[in-house]
DNA sequence: TAGATTGTTAATCGATTAACAATC
DNA sequence: TAGATTGTTAATCGATTAACAATC
């Protein structure tokens, strides 16, 4: 049932399937049919039927979903659960949060090191673990077979950073600079912006109820 | 010419053409045509003069759009540089690392107290400034009319902070906490799920190139 | 005026939803 | 078997893109 081309709209659903049926893994519950999965989460039945269809048939007509195979087949397809290595860099306010954040490493995305180019931050403590110069980067990436980068520099120096880190072979950007980092063909990007978020939490406080 | 609704795909854009008309007048650029604007950030022109003829029309036939007017404009529709007032709930890695974020209150943003249950942060200083214990939360709401909450506590408390915040008069909620956090009509949330977004990259860098 | 570019309507495309046959 | 619920096709809806008349 594998189609050959899944939708972004279908892709950004499934983390939140995922934590839908981790909840209820966690309460012990055994099955779920599509409809209880719309009531509770507010999504059309028929389009959480399709959006798993995508990826195989996972249900049992009169039944529905086994929850925890379901949310094991949702993480297969997620890729959570492969070992990812990663390097922050950028050691301020965020890229020291992300990095002593210990869920990512729980879901097996092992940040393993954070780097800065300022040498007043440079062995600082952060939770045992010492801020690393930046000239150390290449060898670490390279040395410990790097995969995934975090990026949390300022803006300037973001996109630097993301060819530096495509170079030295990092199949994944996850960027945090309020800017779009680009990357060739065959590395992924994900560029979070939170003041994008911000501004639009704004724009609907300003304009709830009208327009 | 306003339309009386504006879809979230138009929303979720205006940050990013925000960003970019902040980029070109920091440069001293004076104008830019839709097409200049699609080359640069890879959206289709009509759909960027579509998504602008929402709010009114701000171009100039023969001309294109004057970057400073047009940003100054998208910077009101998003309600950016008005005042709020908003308290961190939960003074964790990511509570600490938006706290302390200098760039939020540039923007009018302005986080003004940071608080947590737990007693072993409490009164902990960070950038001159105290971790409030959370009983002190509603007389702060109250006393210095905040409009605006921030979540950054564990999943399992962020909906009852938002239900509080609700109840003490914020006007806006912006989640970090891994759950949908809902809240009554007439009150905007925004959920920002970091490990979603983290997941979807894992999702492209399993499936690249194929599927 | 001629050239450029918007604002806007019409066409296309894709995503969501409804309906129902298949089947456990 | 009868009831429930999936998987999937068909219908609808909305968003994107193309086209072009309006106009600076």
């Amino acid at each position: 049932m594998r189609d050959n081309r899944i939708s972004e709209a279908v892709i950004s659903r499934l983390p939140k399937y995922y934590r839908y049926l981790s909840e209820l893994e966690a309460k012990g519950t055994q099955r779920v049919s599509s409809s209880k999965m719309s009531a509770d989460m507010g999504l059309n039945a028929s389009q959480i039927r399709r959006d798993l269809n995508c990826f195989g048939g996972f249900g049992q007509q009169g039944y529905g979903y086994q929850v925890n195979n379901l949310k094991n087949e949702i993480k297969k397809i997620l890729g959570i659960g492969k070992k990812y290595t990663a390097v922050v860099v950028g050691a301020g306010n965020i890229g020291q949060a992300l990095y002593k954040y210990t869920n990512f490493a729980e879901e097996g995305y092992n940040l393993a090191a954070i780097f800065d180019a300022d040498q007043s931050v440079v062995d600082k403590e952060i939770d045992g673990i010492t801020v690393r110069p930046i000239e150390e980067l290449a060898d670490f990436v390279i040395n410990n077979e790097v995969n995934l980068g975090v990026i949390t520099a300022p803006k300037r120096h973001a996109q630097r950073i993301a060819d530096e880190l495509v170079l030295l072979g990092v199949k994944g950007i996850w960027n945090f600079a309020p800017v779009d980092v680009v990357a060739r063909k065959g590395v992924c990007v994900e560029n979070v912006h939170l003041s994008d978020s911000l501004f639009v939490l704004s724009y609907r406080m300003r304009t709830n109820g009208e327009d």
